[in-house]
DNA sequence: AATGAATGAGCGTTCATTCAT
DNA sequence: AATGAATGAACGCTCATTCAT
């Protein structure tokens, strides 16, 4: 009656995240998921009891594998610009890193907005999912420019709160670039964008 | 480039666009197409060789609409903070009203964004034609910003390329918030979108 | 736009019928009508929606058959026994031929009333049609007892109603036997039966 | 011929009985047994070598009880008309109680002729089973008939065993009805079915 | 220019069955 | 005696595409 921690649901959830993420999720065929898990088709209906039921999985999977990795990021390390990019640069790269392990994969070539957005398309229900990993990490944006005002490395007189939104909306517009990039593995070129951005938004306040 | 459409040719191409835009590429079947048209599946192979030419055509047919628009914007009345805003929000208005009178309906709902990324996606060339529409949208802020120096409504000192950029970001940012919401009518929420978004902007730098 | 009478739609509800009464709707896979009709899947979907539209479509075809054959028989020539018994069988024969014509067969096999037991059970629709079809056979027998009484054909006394009734689910019960009996042809088992169960009717009443 | 059955086998019995009579043989899934029995796949084939044995097993299980009930019944008893209905309806009670008390339900809806029809087109030697039934049925009614006969209470000449032939299949034409009724009990409708077609079978002999 | 009949690969899903434990 | 993970054939259905007219 115990459900037996096979590994083969965590198989399939990778193997679905890496594909989802990859060719989006209407490209992912069982044809695909059986060749890259190598189990049957019924093995995969056993642990999941539809292609939606996958998705919803795989996305919770994942948002809760960011917000895990995002609470353990400590904002009190941001006092300054420098520290303040070390730690998002930092904390991006974590966040890679853990995706990376999660999947098991040495590179991740990732399209995640359209993932996330026939994700949404999909099933209604998963929207208040991301909205709600959206205000987290605003949250948590906002809570190292709380502490770097403390240490007074911010301009006075500006809203830490439209500082977050601002600066969260412009790594998110800018991740938009991702999906035009070529290469593998984008670990990379997410380092670097988030590198141009952050000093942009430096050089503007 | 903007091809000259018969009438039959430019109803194709409006009512793929609606729903494209409305229910992404993927979802989008030539029964929806004949269904809307009210032609056959004969005459939409005539005109468009496959659903990928018609993903082709209407994608260049919605870029070329608004470069048009954007052309036709007088950056130079961007004098102040004010002015700047009511520039590119009434050109954004112009620009939904341009869809509209494109598509010939009254509403417009749309997930632009699971669009774009789909047509990517879907076929290469297309990176080319929104990357060179981003930066021409990227370049429009700039000459506003470069005018606004000029007339003394910019701080000093910040280079008004990247502040260009990040504005251009935040909006694009801002902009997935549609996919979110649940009006048929996109119109008002994307004018609320790109004034609240404006006047952070102001707030920060 | 007017429908084209190709006679693939013909085709396509003849070859269903014949497999549905010889094996049993659950038991037509599309692959049995791919095979026996010579069409493309798509073929099939073109002309009916779906396997229960093809199945509604070939009761109503078969129903309507058989009450347009039964409007034909000159239920006056029943006069005594013997032309009764000649009236009912020749329109069992008549009907059996007006399905092998409609089927362009040489023989046929079937289990009718699985056929019309499982029908029933997939689409509710179709129990008003059978109930009706079978009130309409009722009444047909009791014009003929009608008749049969101005003749003085008749032991006097019994309600012509009541006679048609109880002869009526005596050769539906017979016909169960039907199913029991391994003929290819069902035509002679049929003509067998319903002689015997008239015959026994008479000698009861 | 009764298989003494464990407590598990019984219980996968009476199930299977149940779910074959309400929705058909080909419409129960072992995930419909499973659900309903509590029980797994493998306890279902540890007792059940596959889905045919289970039927087989299943209808020799009904067709032993309803012989079992019918031994049962003194057609003695069946002296006049009155009485002789009262047997015959007192027994159908009978056997509805017994079915009723063999599946543990308080209501039965069963489209026994599906189940049957379907049943012998799967498995050829069930046939014979339903056969050898339907004839120690009639013969039933005959040696009630033949003891009605010594009490003069029908009418003289007329042949027991074509009359019970008769009214038999009579009987097992009316019950075809049941499969257009809605109730979620049968017992009722069964008793009001029975008693009208005995009524009426006497009205005309 | 336009119709709609026809194709067949591919899809997500269900199913009875097997088997290691 | 009983579990439930795993199999893979088969199912009904959708789809973009072709083509004779």
């Amino acid at each position: 009656m115990a459900k037996r921690a096979s590994g083969t649901r965590s198989t399939i959830l990778k193997v679905a995240l890496q594909l989802f993420l990859k060719k989006g999720y209407k490209d992912v065929s069982y044809e695909d998921l059986i060749k890259e898990t190598g189990l049957s088709k019924g093995a995969l209906y056993h642990h999941f009891r539809s292609k939606e039921d996958l998705l919803i999985s795989t996305f919770e999977f994942l948002l809760e594998a960011s917000r895990q990795q995002m609470t353990e990021v400590p904002f009190k390390k941001a006092k300054d610009r420098e520290s303040f990019k070390e730690l998002i640069v930092g904390s991006k790269k974590e966040q890679i890193k853990g995706i990376k392990k999660l999947l098991g994969t040495k590179t991740i070539k990732f399209n995640k907005l359209l993932f996330f957005f026939e994700a949404i398309n999909e099933n209604e229900r998963l929207k208040a999912s991301i909205m709600e990993l959206m205000k987290e990490e605003m949250q948590f944006l906002e809570k190292c420019f709380l502490n770097m005002k403390k240490h007074d490395t911010l301009p006075k007189g500006k809203d830490p709160l439209i500082m977050a939104e601002s600066l969260y909306w412009m790594l998110q517009g800018t991740e938009m670039l991702m999906f035009f990039l070529k290469n593998n593995d984008s670990e990379k070129d997410f380092i670097k964008i988030y590198n141009k951005t952050i000093d942009n938004f430096f050089k503007i306040i």
